[in-house]
Formats: structure tokens, sequence, C-alpha cells
RNA sequence: GCCGUUGUAGCUCAGGGGCAGAGCGCAUCCUUGGUAAGGCUGAGGUCGAGAGUUCAAUUCUCUCCAACGGCACCA
């Protein structure tokens, strides 16, 4: 008996294994007749700090899928970048002093090295970072698309699913020549289909050409705007409204945000609102960020309803027109515009409401201005009120406060008439009323909401049946939407869809990010493309880089540099060309911000070194496949469900309207990986203690820290990894101790993926034990197979069960049960159940014939893929050699489940009243007076008793008692 | 408040209408020339509570309880 193990050799076997995958180029792929596959991870910030123990959970499980993949004969696509511009990459080399250039390249190298230490199958010709001019250039080049590009929301069109689509990016010469012959028209300086067109004695002036290009810019799906923006002092940028948290901090840092209005880029991410919120139907994604994708888009159908006032038309949008006769009084946000024009007129004081932080709290102010109800033509009195949002909707609401909680309390409080106009039920009448609803019939509630609303602690929001529906001429069954186009036809409102959703804020007033390929005139002030053969417009070397904190009027750092703003060409074709004897230009100082480059990347992995265009159509129409997303399985982190994910969807679809991706999605499958937390250790001053000085005793039952060199007994604080919490756990030396391959089995072995798990490094010997029996079953195996072992013999290490199969029959039956199970499971991504099913198998078999020995070596290659490639390298030397075709395990096919093995004999289980009670073999196709007669034996049952039988891949006998 | 997820061994998690599973931990034993380690064997569960459907429910349905996650004056 051979008393080696695994443990013993794994570090030097593995080393040089992954040596021998490196010279043979192992993981290089090229376009091949196979199906593909592409697999992507959310690519890292090449953090100083390295890969975290987060990272490899998730890198881990794709390396497994890819090479199950390839096992299944898909050309897998699998590879690597960096994600390296953007504030933590600056940030670090402010504290360091270092130029960003030089500590991201370090970082990147170092994160290479670790990466390849978990041999990843990634094609490392694909790798690149975010940071080379050559992929920034691409990210400039798409920028400029958008810059060049215009929404028709007119345009309908179709898909190659044939999906039915409302609207298309189209180049801005288009919208051009629809101005000029006037298919469109100008109003209010913005480009608008003209729906007079046909008729041909309309007597629209023709726009001058200045006027068009102007109005142009007013389309273009990248725009120069002056906006209030999110403006983050310590950070010394604006942020976008998915970088602010909830609570009006930032994400990165939780630093404080304000207002404040500057000149800035956007995107018109606006224009995508519906297919964004549509074509989440089509996507495999995990339902909470689809759901949360959908919130933070906030689609609301309604309708738009103006009311007449002396001073000017106000406009509201509500969502339930049912209740337009219920309206009391029009609530006003203090910015609106119509507010702003009363309280000049009045010398009303808004400063109270514009300042209340607090929305809880409804304050508002009585105007005495009237407008007329758009139906019932009564007077209807304007309020200015808080908790009206400005930047939602209209900025303005019908308040309604029978039914709607904040006007309820808002009209309660001032006492403001509240007629309510929807029936409630029952039951919500007992609970709502003020008093004792013990004491009063539900006749008497009824009465009592109707007369004198007040008396119910809030305002009925649900949809029900109207006191009169007489009023709006339709029958009591009428649906909110059908009551949405009665406004519609009558012309009291127009159906409208809003979105809390804005426009994306692209620029950032910081060094380390793609410069914009734009310049202005230095004359004129006119904005100008940077022409496509002076891309990349390269970030200038030399300069110091720090932003300026605490300023009122920051000066992006690019500005400061001269040497680089100020550039002299000529405009060709509208494009501005360098050109030494040209005039002068100022390039813009504004950089993008991070999200920018990994909007795109995935699509660089299909085409990594093309020269001449960012991706070849034909070759992402390759590695797209036929998914409605070029991603097939993406994973990474639910923090981005609103920011990454989000940003990159758009890019990709303003790409595909564009024609230059072959798919109208980028991400097909979505999978998060859950979060990996770990306790931390205080001692008593609320210090944290480094994990390693941390001693862990088990104290009746329960587990108590010491520190190890004080013995001071130490506070346990479970939650997130953290440098800060001295808590971190670095993959690679745990690589070290135990190999790779047991870390993986462990990190995949620890739970369902996208569970958030504790860290726990002590379960790793578990993963350890199973590999060394795992070494065991192949080496005395191989002992045997060398000695000419007779294959029809195999060793069940326990009793077995199943007494009556004869022990061949047996180890085929629980082998193919097992190989089916694991498939399934490999399929689905679950990887921690795949591996429980062989350790279910391998507890049962410790000798295994050659056939079934070389099956469970290619089952257990995507997981532990160097102990797979030594062991096949050995038995391709040894006897069973003529088994082994190939040249390595990684060019070897998943096993085929062998549905050649007809089995006349099933399992017979037999149970009173469902209780089990035996078991044993039985012809398949037994009658049923064989089956109940044995079962009847089987069960010491002598006497006639009732019984079921049911047939399925098991015959099942139920005697009733 | 709205939406969603989860309750199975001491812990972390599988499973699934008809013998309750894995790893760790725990216990016994064996090794003592892999030794602050390795191996064998074993104990452990009313499958969150209650009702319903069924010949049969841990599994399906409903109600409740508990925990977690996301969103939230979005008109």
């Amino acid at each position: 008996m051979n008393t080696k193990n695994w443990s013993t050799f794994c570090i030097d076997i593995e080393d040089s294994i992954r040596e021998l995958w490196k010279r043979n180029k192992a993981y290089e792929v090229h376009i091949n007749s196979n199906e593909t596959y592409f697999i992507c991870d959310f690519f890292p910030y090449p953090s100083a700090a390295g890969l975290h123990i987060g990272h490899p959970l998730g890198y881990i499980s794709t390396d497994i899928y890819a090479r199950y993949k390839k096992m299944r004969d898909f050309n897998v696509l699998y590879s690597m970048g960096f994600d390296a511009f953007g504030l933590p990459a600056e940030q670090y080399a402010i504290q360091t002093g270092q130029h960003p250039e030089i500590t991201t390249n370090e970082n990147i190298k170092s994160i290479s090295n670790q990466l390849k230490n978990l041999s990843l199958s990634h094609d490392e010709n694909r790798v690149f970072s975010t940071t080379d001019s050559e992929y920034y250039k691409w990210t400039q080049w798409i920028f400029l698309q958008m810059y060049d590009s215009f929404f028709d929301h007119t345009e309908v069109w179709y898909d190659k699913f044939n999906n039915k689509i409302q609207g298309k990016a189209k180049n801005i010469s288009i919208l051009r020549k629809y101005l000029q012959s006037q298919k469109w028209i100008i109003q209010n300086g913005v480009p608008v289909p003209n729906n007079d067109f046909a008729n041909e004695n309309n007597s629209i002036p023709k726009p001058s050409k200045n006027e068009i290009e102007k109005a142009l810019n007013e389309a273009r799906l990248a725009y120069v705007a002056n906006v209030k923006v999110n403006w983050c002092a310590k950070l010394g940028t604006v942020l976008s409204n998915e970088e602010v948290t909830a609570d009006g901090l930032s994400e990165r840092g939780n630093y404080p945000v304000t207002q404040k209005s500057m000149q800035q880029w956007m995107l018109r991410i606006t224009k995508y609102a519906f297919r964004l919120i549509n074509n989440l139907q089509y996507l495999n994604w995990p339902e909470n960020i689809s759901t949360m994708q959908k919130n933070w888009i906030g689609e609301s159908r309604g309708v738009e309803i103006t009311f007449e006032s002396e001073y000017g038309a106000i406009s509201v949008f509500t969502t339930r027109p049912d209740t337009i006769f219920g309206v009391f009084f029009i609530g006003l946000a203090p910015e609106h515009c119509i507010a702003q024009k009363i309280a000049k007129m009045h010398n009303l004081d808004l400063s109270q409401l514009q300042n209340s932080t607090n929305l809880n709290t409804k304050i508002g102010i009585k105007t005495g201005i009237f407008v007329k109800h758009v139906i019932t033509q009564q007077k209807i009195e304007i309020w200015i009120v808080n908790y009206v949002l400005h930047n939602y909707g209209t900025g303005a609401i019908m308040g309604v406060p029978a039914h709607d909680t904040r006007d309820f309390e808002f009209a309660k409080k001032y006492n403001i008439e509240c007629k309510p106009v929807i029936i409630p039920t029952d039951k919500w009448l007992l609970e709502n009323y003020e008093g004792d609803a013990q004491n009063v019939t539900i006749e008497q509630l009824h009465d009592l909401w109707k007369n004198d609303s007040y008396q119910y602690k809030t305002a009925y929001t649900e949809v029900g049946d109207l006191y009169d529906f007489a009023k709006l001429n339709m029958n009591n069954k009428a649906t909110i939407n059908e009551i949405c186009d009665w406004f519609n036809d009558k012309g009291y409102g127009k159906c409208v869809i809003k979105y809390k959703l804005r426009d994306w804020l692209f620029s950032r007033q910081r060094y380390w990010g793609e410069p914009f390929p734009i310049v202005r005139c230095a004359k004129t002030n006119q904005i100008y493309p940077v022409h496509i053969d002076n891309l990349p417009v390269l970030l200038p070397k030399q300069m110091n880089f720090e932003p300026e904190y605490d300023v009122k009027d920051p000066i992006p750092p690019l500005q400061r540099n001269k040497d680089w703003t100020h550039v002299k060409g000529v405009i060709q074709n509208g494009a501005f060309l360098l050109d030494e004897n040209g005039s002068s230009f100022i390039r813009e100082t504004n950089t993008m911000p991070n999200w920018a480059g990994s909007c795109w990347y995935y699509l660089r992995y299909m085409d990594a070194k093309n020269k001449n265009e960012f991706v070849n159509f034909d070759t992402a129409k390759y590695w797209s496949g036929d998914s409605y997303g070029a991603v097939d399985l993406y994973v990474g982190g639910a923090e981005h469900a609103v920011l990454h994910l989000l940003y990159a969807r758009f890019w990709h679809m303003v790409l595909f309207d564009l024609g230059h991706v072959p798919t109208p999605e980028p991400f097909q499958k979505l999978l998060n990986p859950g979060m990996i937390t770990a306790n931390a250790y205080r001692d008593k001053r609320g210090v944290y203690v480094d994990v390693n000085l941390v001693n862990l005793k088990n104290v009746d039952g329960k587990e108590v820290a010491y520190h190890a060199k004080t013995e001071e007994k130490l506070e346990i604080c479970p939650g997130k990894m953290g440098k800060r919490y001295k808590n971190g756990v670095n993959p690679m030396q745990i690589c070290e101790k135990y190999g790779v391959d047991v870390f993986r089995l462990h990190m995949m072995y620890m739970g369902p993926l996208s569970q958030t798990r504790p860290w726990n490094l002590k379960n790793i010997v578990g993963m350890e034990r199973f590999c060394n029996s795992l070494w065991r079953i192949f080496e005395n195996s191989y002992d045997l197979l060398s000695k000419n072992f007779n294959e029809n013999i195999s060793k069940s290490s326990k009793n077995d069960k199943h007494e009556n199969y004869d022990t061949n029959d047996n180890l085929q039956y629980d082998f193919q049960k097992m190989l089916n199970d694991v498939t399934l499971e490999m399929e689905n991504l679950r990887f921690n159940t795949a591996i429980a099913f062989i350790i279910t198998f391998c507890n049962k078999y410790k000798i295994l014939p050659e056939k079934y020995l070389l099956n469970l070596l290619r089952i257990l290659a995507p997981f532990i893929p160097h102990f797979a490639e030594y062991w096949y390298m050995r038995l391709r030397e040894s006897v069973i050699a003529k088994h082994c075709k190939y040249t390595s395990i990684l060019h070897e096919k998943w096993p085929k489940y062998d549905i050649s093995s007809p089995q006349q004999n099933v399992i017979l289980v037999v149970t009173i009243n469902g209780r089990f009670k035996a078991t044993n073999k039985i012809d398949k196709n037994a009658t049923d007076e064989n089956i109940i007669e044995k079962a009847r034996k089987l069960a010491l049952l002598t006497s006639e008793t009732k019984y079921v039988i049911v047939r399925k891949e098991k015959i099942i006998v139920n005697f009733i008692k």
C-alpha cells in the first residue's frame, strides 16, 4: 500500500503542471467551427492590496464552468482585463505621491501573477487594461459615436428575434437632413417630428443653417449642458446620480455631496428608459437585479393634465386619473416656475419650504390663487408645498386628500376639504377608523368616510369602485388604463409614461480618466469632435494630477497643463485635425468617469488585437452566437446593479442601433457571487486586532477569541472583510499552504455561489482530506491495474446496503447516477452540490476499474485540474493508456451518460401508510400480482390489506391499514 | 409601507411526494519513521409552527412565526 498523498506533493506538482500548460499555450482560443460560449467576470480594479478572498470566488467558478464547457465541445471565450482608470487608482496615487500610471502598472503586474497562480484558463492574448491607449482610443471613439448620434423615437423596427423595438439611435447627419426637408421641425430649439409633414401647405419657415446646427446639439446622445450636479468637494469632482447614496453621500468614501450648477457632458440614457426595462424580460438575470434596475429607472404610466391659472398653465402628472373628482388643491414644488412667479408677486418666503430636509413633516403655503378643474370648472386653490419634488414628473401634483397618504396628511393639517371618490373595503374602514369601530355599524363607517374622511387615520389608496362612475361616462369595470385613454380621447389630458431615471452626468474633474476627444475653437467657442486619425487623445504623462479640494469653482487638473490644452488644427468634415499651421483650439479638460472603460471591455475580448476597429462585426457575431446578449455568462457583484450594469447596457444598445454590434443586449445570463464575510476582533479599547494574532478556543461549544500575545479576551464582530478591520484574507497564502486545487474545492464547497457566507479557513482540511482520499483511490487502483487486476471487480468500502446487487451492477448504477447528478449541477453552476455528489460516490468506492477511473478523472478535471492532469499523465503511461486519447486532460471530453445499460431490475419499495418498511429488487415488467406477493412477504403481512402500486423509476407499494 | 429570499445535524450548506445527505465540529479506536499531523469507525435530526391536498408530505398549497436582502414622499 502506498502511503503518499496529495498534500505532500501538490505544491510541486501544481507548479510543474502550470509550467507545462504555459509552454503549450493551453488556453489560447481561436475561431473554429464549434458552437461558442462566452464567459466573463466583472474585471477588477488593480488595487494595491491585491486580490482579496472575494475575487477568486467568482473567478474560480467561471474557470470551472469554462473548463466544463470546453469538455462539452464548446469554443469557450474566457479572458480577463483591468479596470484601471478612476478614483481609487488616482487616490492611491495621491496618497503615495507616485504617478497613477506607475502604481497602476505595478498593481496590474502583481495581480496578474496572483491570477496566474490560481490557474484560471484565461486566454492571455486577450488581456488588456482600460488605461492602455490602444484600448481607450476606442472608448473615445464610442463616445464620438454618441456625440454623432440622435435618438429617433419614431422609428419602429425589429431585432433578429422579431421583437419590436421602438426608437433607434441614428447618425446625426440623418437628423440634419430631416430638418432641412422639414420632416422634423425645431420647437423651442429642440428637433421634433413634424406632424404636418404630409400636408403640402404647411407654412413653417425653413430654419437657418445656424439654427439647425444649434438644434442638433439638443438631440445628440452626448451633449454639453449647464446642469445642477452632485458636487463632492472632498473628492474634488462631480458624481452621477447612481454614485450618490440615498443619504446624500458619495458611494466611494462616504463624503457629503451638495448641489451645484456646472457645465458638464451628459449622455442621453433617458431615451433608452423604455428599452432598458423592456429588454430585461429577455435576459436570465437574478430577479433582485432586474427589480433594482426597474426601480431605478422608475417607469410610471399615467395622465398629464393641464390646469389653467392666471399665472399660466400648470401641468400635473398622475397615475390615478380615476381620482380626478377628488382633487381639492394643487401642490407645487417651491422650485416650480409658477410657484416662483407667485412668490415674487405676493412676496411669499419659500425658503423654509426649500430648506426643509425632513419631508416627513409636510408644510405648505396657501397662495390664494386658483385654477379651474378641467372637467367641473370648479375653483381649486394652489398651495406651494415642500413634499412635491421638482425633478419628478412635472413638479406639480393634483392633491387628492382622500386617496393619497401624503396629500391626506398635508390636507388634514391645513384643514383642506376632503371628499372621497372611491368606495373602500369594509375591512379597511374597520382597521383605519380613528374611533372605536366596535360601537358603529359598517353602514355608519361608510357614511363617516363619505362625509367626514378625517375621522380616518389615513387615505384609501387602493383602486376600487367609484361612488359615481357616471361622471366619467364609464362602466364600473373600467381599469386605470382605460380611464387614461378616456382622458386622452376627451382631450382632458394626455397619456404619458414618466421615468425617474435622469440623463447620465459623464464629466469628472479629475486627471486619471479618458480625455474627451473634443476641442473648442478658441475664437468662437464652438465644439468639435477630434478626427479619428488623431485618436487616441493621450493623457499628458508628467504633470501635477492632484485635484483641487474644497474650492468654490474648481479647475480640472488637465486645465492647468497649457501645453496639452492648447492645440492648433483645422476642421475637416466637421472634425478637428491637428495641423501646426492651423488655428487655435482648446481641448476639453474634464475626463470621463471610470464607468466609461467598463462599458464595453467584454466586446474587446472578442477581438483584442484589432487595430482598425473597436471590434470586428463578424468576429463579434461569431462569439455572440445566437443569444440575445453577447456574453453568455457574466459573473460579478450585485453592488453594480444600477451602475455598471445599467451603463453598459445603454452603450451596447447605442452600438447595436448604429449597427456596430450584432446583439441587442450585452449580458445574457448574470450571476452574483455572494460576499464573503469574516469575523473581526477588537480589544478592550475597541482597536481591531489582526486576525493572525488571534487564538480561537472552544469553550462550552462557543467560540471565544484571545489575543495570542496578551491573552486578552477579544470581542468578536462579524461583518465585511476589510483592511480597516484587520480581517482580510490573502488567497495566495492559502494556496501556498494547501495548493490551488484544494483551495478551489474549498471555495466552491462553502455554499451556493450567490450566497453571502462567512469565511472559515478551518473547514479547508475537509477538502484536503478529500483530495488525499481521491489520491488513495487512484494510487490503489493504479497499483492493482498494473498487476493486471481484473476489470470486473471493484471494491466497496462499506457494507453495501443493496446486498442483492452484484458488485459491478451496483457500481455502474451509482456511477451513472453520480454523473447524471453532477452534470445537472454543472449546467446550473451549483458546484457545491456537484462536489457533494462526487464525495458521496467516492466515499463508497475506494478502488475502481480503469473505465471508471478515467471517467472520474474527467469529472474532476474542471475542479482540480492539476490533480487531474497529473493522474492523466500517469495513466497514459500505464496499462490503460489505450483509453487516454489525448496528450493532456485539457483536451478530454466530459463522460457521456450511458443510456445503453438497460436495467431489467428496478428497486421495489414497500411502505405501510407511507412509512418505509422494506426494499428489494424486482423485475421491471413484473405483474401486479407478482409485485404484491413479494411486497407482502417483505412487509411480513399475512392478511389481505388494501394497497396501492405506483410504478415510476422505482416500484412502490403502499399498504393502507 | 412595497417587493423579494430563506428556515433540514452543534456550525456551513445539499436534497426532494415513497430508506435523511456532505464537509467541519464532537466521540471511540488505530497509527507514533507524514506526528503541534494522518487514518478507521461512530453518535446527532418531530426537516420553523399549524392546517389542507394525497394511499403517502420534510417535499405541493394556504396561514402564521422568525431571520435576511432591496426599494421607498416617485404623484
